[in-house]
DNA sequence: CAAACTACCTGACTGC
DNA sequence: TGCAGTCAGGTAGTTT
């Protein structure tokens, strides 16, 4: 479920209320919850000290005051709550730190995740890169996302543009509402074959999905439901600009035709048939 | 190798 | 009401 920026305003709620806490009493309440490759059960991390929270697309990690990191990844419906200790559990609690130290007191961190695609871990850095998230493309907003070399690799694919954007090992931080919306606002049909789009049209694609995802990221994120909500427990507001995804028979704002919804790779396609050759 | 397909889960909703 | 089928924001492993 959660994209860049439902990703994003987790990280920069997590470092507002977990930077500076000592992860205690840590509990694995699930047996997915932690990555079978974990480098060591997250328990050992107890008593580490938080020092940051980083993300590189859809991969977080809270950095600490020794050399492993804690690893996280959402999936598609895992969630970030800091609550008073001792109140009543959600629903698909999988992990729980006590956050001990610094000002407010009587905390914990809970990681909730319905569908358990979600997952925590104990990793290690190389040149300041999880080994997890090591196989992932810069997002985006990356300092290091290098636009003109991302265009040139897609010039040369015969995939589908859209599967190409999902794919995080060429660019991070786009899922499947993003995509649709990026594609919509470039007018380019989420089939088309990458090498058959000009570098001018790839451009125009990534600036959108960038500018969409920053305007996301403002409203605090997209979510239809309590399914993506932040670290307070409140859900973001873009679904009310979106202007394919979940939009099925609504005309589309600029042509007027009725936004269709195909499937493939298995998952659904928002787009609008005039304005999206 | 790149691209396409499948599996991994729970739960909400739809139509019969 | 029950039950089968469909759908959901993601990634990784396997197959072609």
């Amino acid at each position: 479920m959660p994209e860049l920026p439902e990703v994003e305003t987790v990280r920069r709620g997590l470092e507002r209320w977990v930077i500076g806490k000592k992860l205690k009493n840590i509990q694995a309440l699930h047996p997915r919850v932690e990555r079978p490759d974990s480098w060591a059960p997250i328990t050992s991390l107890e008593g580490a000290k938080v020092t940051g929270i980083s993300r590189r697309g859809k991969f977080l990690w809270f950095e600490l005051d020794r050399p492993q990191v804690l690893m996280a990844h959402l999936g598609m419906s895992g969630q970030f709550l800091v609550q008073p200790i001792g109140k009543v559990d959600e629903r698909h609690v999988r992990a729980r730190f006590t956050l001990a130290g610094g000002l407010q007191k009587n905390r914990e961190l809970r990681f909730i995740d319905q569908r358990t695609f979600g997952w925590l871990a104990v990793d290690n850095l190389t040149d300041g890169i999880p080994s997890m998230a090591a196989h992932i493309a810069p997002d985006l907003f990356d300092p290091n996302f290098d636009q003109a070399s991302i265009v040139a690799n897609l010039r040369n694919r015969k995939s589908k543009i859209k599967s190409a954007i999902l794919d995080q090992q060429i660019l991070s931080g786009i899922g499947n509402i993003y995509a649709d919306e990026s594609l919509w606002a470039a007018k380019i049909h989420p089939e088309r074959i990458c090498g058959d789009l000009s570098a001018k049209k790839i451009n125009l694609l990534i600036d959108s999905a960038r500018e969409i995802m920053a305007r996301a990221l403002e409203s605090g994120g997209t979510s239809f439901d309590d399914l993506y909500i932040n670290v307070n427990g409140e859900s973001g507001y873009f679904e009310v600009q979106l202007e394919v995804y979940g939009c099925e028979g609504e005309p589309c704002s600029r042509c007027g035709r009725l936004i269709k919804r195909i499937s493939f790779a298995n998952r659904s396609s928002h787009f609008c048939p005039y304005c999206q050759k």
